[in-house]
DNA sequence: AGCTTTGATGACCGATCGCTAAAAAATTTC
DNA sequence: GAAATTTTTTAGCGATCGGTCATCAAAGCT
């Protein structure tokens, strides 16, 4: 019913999905035109067709990104009945998971497709940015939640938490880049969690001396 | 006595350094020879006789941001009088400091410059790679002479720590690039530092369960 | 001075960039 | 069937990519 004219002879998702596996590996820039089409198996004219642009193709492949692999922090980080140390962990965990896995291109796509940009695409940038902002503000209300259940001492501050296991979880994308193993990652996961009562007591900022 | 024919006319390490801002800023892809050569005020043919390709300018341009954005995080290093909490405490902190530095762009060069990379130019991605896990190194090496010298615990795990600073340090630069501050920073490396003790006690490394 | 050597300049190379116009193919509607 | 509609294909657009050639300018040597 919905089609008039030819039918398309490519599955939007799927070839989305190659899109997507391409950006993750090389980064919006590195990623040209002709190697998206090679990997999409369609030609430029049915690309812009469905597309858009490159820009708006990339875009959707972030959300694609978010969808499948990024799905399991908010459903982390939603789930009742853990704490936010169990929770955070969790997240730190679930994507050094997917960072090490073989089969996917190491590291985030968020973290790692776009860290700089030509004049004239700082949209991109700004677009991952973005998106990886939200993730420490996820984290901080996953922490203010915790505060508010109680299993968080009440003194502890939720925007510092937020700011170092974000760090660390960007720090992974890198060490994954540059060839780590899943044990290492969660040896840094490890670290990072042993730092969680001191951080959390209450008033638990030093001065800033050395 | 050096020049037979005509004088360069423009100082090699000047305009080196012009060109180590442009790929601090952009990346190595992002960075087109057009763009080199205006921020350098030298036409191409000057850029090619005195840098051999682009490939080459960026390992020099590389090397002179190690040689003077990095060089504080060997000396601190290799430092004599401080302990290896001290020593690793002061490389972030360093580091940190010059990331936020308004004057100059944010985060690692060395981080941030070729995260990724089209085919044709994986040297470059391993170059920095190399030099990142020469960092991690560097880390492990201190913290190693930390246990000779006695200021770490006999247990201690060289390795895990390098790992977790390491991994923390280049979170950072992520961090740098999404706008944070240079007090958000320091503070990302104070909650990283609350952890030493904790790390640096014999057998820390707990059960690989949540 | 003239010759040699080296650097700077303007013009431009083939290749690739992101993107698109025009025509052919595959469908639904009439 | 024919007309209308949408997609695919082929071919190529102007712009820019990294890099170079031929020429001119500025210095030392004799």
């Amino acid at each position: 019913m919905a089609g008039r004219g030819r039918p398309r002879s490519f599955d939007r998702e799927t070839v989305l999905r190659q899109a997507m596996r391409m950006f993750w590996e090389r980064g919006y820039e590195a990623t040209s035109t002709a190697d998206l089409t090679a990997a999409m198996g369609i030609k430029p004219p049915s690309l812009y067709a469905a597309f858009g642009s490159k820009e708006e193709l990339f875009k959707e492949a972030v959300a694609l990104y978010g969808k499948e692999e990024g799905a399991v922090t908010d459903r982390v980080l939603a789930e009742e009945g853990t704490t936010a140390c169990q929770a955070i962990e969790r997240v730190l965990r679930d994507n050094a998971a997917v960072y090490a896995d073989p089969a996917t291109p190491p590291g985030c796509m968020v973290v790692l497709a776009g860290t700089n940009c030509a004049p004239g695409n700082e949209g991109i940038q700004e677009f991952l940015a973005d998106d990886r902002r939200h993730v420490v503000g996820a984290l901080r209300e996953r922490v203010e939640r915790g505060v508010a259940e109680g299993d968080v001492a009440p003194g502890a501050d939720a925007e510092r938490l937020a700011d170092f296991y974000s760090t660390v979880l960007f720090g992974l994308s890198v060490q994954s880049r540059d060839g780590a193993s899943c044990d290492e990652l969660m040896g840094v996961v490890d670290s990072a969690m042993a730092a969680w009562d001191g951080l959390t007591r209450a008033g638990a900022r030093p001065p800033r001396a050395s």
